[in-house]
DNA sequence: CCATATATGTCGTCG
DNA sequence: CGACGACGTATATGG
């Protein structure tokens, strides 16, 4: 069988009775396959905050790992879901055993964790198709143009941010938290380098003012310490605070182009 | 036709040829259905960043609405994906046509969109499913226990803040950015309010700051302005933080419960 | 487990 | 379209 011979296996029901939906939903749970469930439900969501969502038609799609997911038509981002770690449960709800219901019978997915207590509840009128999808994926993403990137692009290159400065150690610890890049310039005065993979508001200008400022009071009472955000651009407000507070801004990106 | 009558479809090939996938992945796209394909694959992204995946099992969801999403069987979040505004486009690679291919024949679904320009491109080596979900989704989510929840709760019962706290305005505009509330105290001392539904760290103190010193240069050299930072809880840092710059700390969930 | 900061964050809103 | 801030942000890392 070529689905074995590669690891790879789906199961299928299209327009299941919910019976036999719940079946092969709690399977594929059991057989830590990735299960996709499509069809019309109402769901609700209790924990960091709470929600609930009348019914519609939407995906949901339950992970090995105890994630959920629930997917209408528009967005980018699940209408509801459940972070990994959750367990899944799911049953069917004979007429007049809901509580909630009206007597017809239901498929109920729920997904729970603690820490903190959170519970999404999925309940389908309606299954149009179940899937439970087996595979293997080892690899992992190789990213690149992030903020790491520009911090071994200036490590390497340190004249990159001027003439002299010297990097003496990343993630340094403060009482403020650890700083991005550490070092001096030319002039021996202490540099503090905040790194931003894409353009900065005032929060970074924050951030970098929080660092120089403990850093002041550790290195001792005249201590003169140059704070320097270092990101591709800047927006006007944040580029006034920097101004106010004295500190500098060098433009450059993660990736040399 | 009971599909008909719910306005629902599915549409599901099981190991379908290539040729014959790419068919119905462009047809449910023409249709504006939501799209999932799962089965081998290679992904690579460029634009904000860029990124390169190899080969192994996934699960990609294309909607109507031009978003993307490739899912692993680990994580609540997509390994890849591209935002809503896209435009999807399927294709086969016939022997020898791909450039970049080893001469075997891929099906190659591509998203892209531009501001920025973005590219997100998946390519199957083989197909386990293709699926075409059609549906309706009239429902809006309500939720509940927002930092907007935590601003009416406070407008309503000024008190919870302290007695004779009078609001004056939300969003009020600073040179610093709008302030969530805006107001006075019994003593007439002008009160900048800034909430947050969940526990805080260094950077709302952060905000906060800015909003009280840039209402201090607005209203005049001696103006005396209190800020109040209002949460469930503080971190330890963020609470030394407030100690430092003279604010103060409320605790507050959105909810009563 | 909590605290902190990053992210191709995404998403809404407003200028 | 850019700026700004909220988000049930998720996720990684360190204490």
């Amino acid at each position: 069988m070529t689905d074995s011979e590669y690891g790879q296996r789906t199961e299928t029901l299209e327009r299941p009775a919910l019976e036999a939906a719940c079946d092969a939903i709690a399977d594929g749970i059991e057989r830590e396959a990735l299960v996709t469930v499509f069809g019309r439900c109402t769901v609700d969501y209790e924990g960091r905050a709470s929600s609930v969502l009348e019914a519609g038609d939407r995906h949901v799609m339950l992970k090995p790992d105890g994630a959920a997911l629930v997917h209408t038509d528009e967005g980018q981002q699940p209408v509801n879901w459940q972070p990994p770690g959750c367990v899944h449960d799911v049953f069917c709800n004979h007429d007049g055993d809901d509580a909630d219901g009206d007597g017809a019978e239901t498929l109920v997915i729920e997904s729970v964790r603690s820490t903190p207590d959170e519970r999404l509840r999925v309940r389908f009128q309606d299954v149009l198709q179940v899937s439970a999808f087996s595979g293997t994926d080892e690899t992992e993403l190789a990213l690149s143009g992030t903020e790491e990137d520009l911090r071994q692009r200036i490590l390497e290159e340190p004249t990159l941010l001027e003439t002299g400065f010297r990097p003496l150690a990343t993630e340094r610890e403060t009482a403020a938290g650890a700083v991005d890049i550490y070092g001096e310039d030319a002039a021996g005065r202490t540099v503090v380098v905040e790194l931003k993979r894409r353009r900065v508001g005032p929060d970074a200008v924050g951030q970098l003012r929080r660092y120089v400022d403990a850093l002041e009071r550790d290195l001792h009472a005249d201590a003169d310490v140059r704070g320097i955000l270092v990101a591709p651009s800047v927006t006007d407000r944040a580029d006034r605070l920097l101004a106010d507070h004295g500190l500098e801004f060098i433009a450059l990106e993660p990736t040399s182009e």
